[in-house]
DNA sequence: GAATAATAGTTGATTTTGTAACTAACAAGC
DNA sequence: GCTTGTTAGTTACAAAATCAACTATTATTC
């Protein structure tokens, strides 16, 4: 006699729910890049974004890159500090808005930039390829529209 | 005369790394749940993670908590702590082994549970609206790869 | 079966993040 | 041109995450 125990409806699935799903896909689909730029670069997560936003868009204030990651301003903020004190960037007074200040790469931020640039490229292609080039594509076009770009 | 700036090659965008991109996608992705549980419920992240799983998987330790959500067990211990404050599960010892527990919801975590569930689906539901079923049941699928699910 | 190692969970110290208040420069209204 | 409001960025303080050391219990080894 196969009486449910009870009415409640439990196909909900925490595995299956977007926003935790996504969080353990990038959770796990970032530690071994993490492991690099933290232990051999001494870097943090805020710092090679930094890096990153400057090495591939060029020079930029803090507020661009705030806008572009979606990175509160202190952390930002913190982030350049740190990158100034490692002589990986430095800062140039906007003189038309002397509010904001241009950030650009010093030439051994461009060579750190370069190296972490390589090591991404190496580590995203071995992410996709744990699927087909057409999927991939498609996946990266998902994540796009769900993180709000484009 | 088109003569190139320089031989660097820069086919790189920052957006279409998988890492950053995943990121960013459940960055964003979270923001409207976050707001639920954080001001409607006054919860963490970490803590409607516990009562996710006990409420969706069942009664299980802190441990297993722990592997399946990919979380530090520091971050578990505090966690369960605030829970149980709240009266929204309740520990017991297991006489098998008596080093761990076995965490519980009361009625009350489960009733807040339940509300939040239904909050997520909705959520979730509106999120896989921005694709076809298709395309929303191959995103998962790749998702759940790449978190190492499966 | 005593000594050693391993495991579940907690606690305290440090590091990082988030929040709010602040300074300095610019913009608008009148 | 002076008051009021806004914006870029920093700093101080509070909250949370990370890391290491700790307790209590179980497992292993000789």
């Amino acid at each position: 006699m196969a009486k449910p125990e009870s009415t409640e409806k439990d196909d909900f699935d925490l595995r299956n729910f977007l926003p935790f799903l996504l969080n353990q896909a990038a959770e796990e689909s970032s530690l071994d890049f993490q492991r690099v730029y933290k232990n051999r670069y001494g870097m943090l997560r805020t710092e090679w974004r930094v890096l990153f936003h400057l090495g591939n868009y060029g020079a930029m204030s803090a507020k661009e890159i705030g806008e572009r990651a979606k990175m509160h301003k202190t952390k930002i903020s913190r982030a350049v500090y740190k990158l100034e004190q490692r002589r990986y960037l430095k800062r140039t007074r906007d003189e038309n808005d002397r509010r904001m200040e241009q950030l650009t790469l010093t030439p051994a931020g461009l060579t750190v930039y370069r190296e972490l640039r390589g090591i991404a490229e190496e580590y995203d292609t071995k992410l996709a390829g744990l699927f087909t080039n057409g999927e991939a594509a498609l996946l990266r076009m998902m994540l796009r529209r769900l993180a709000g770009f484009e």
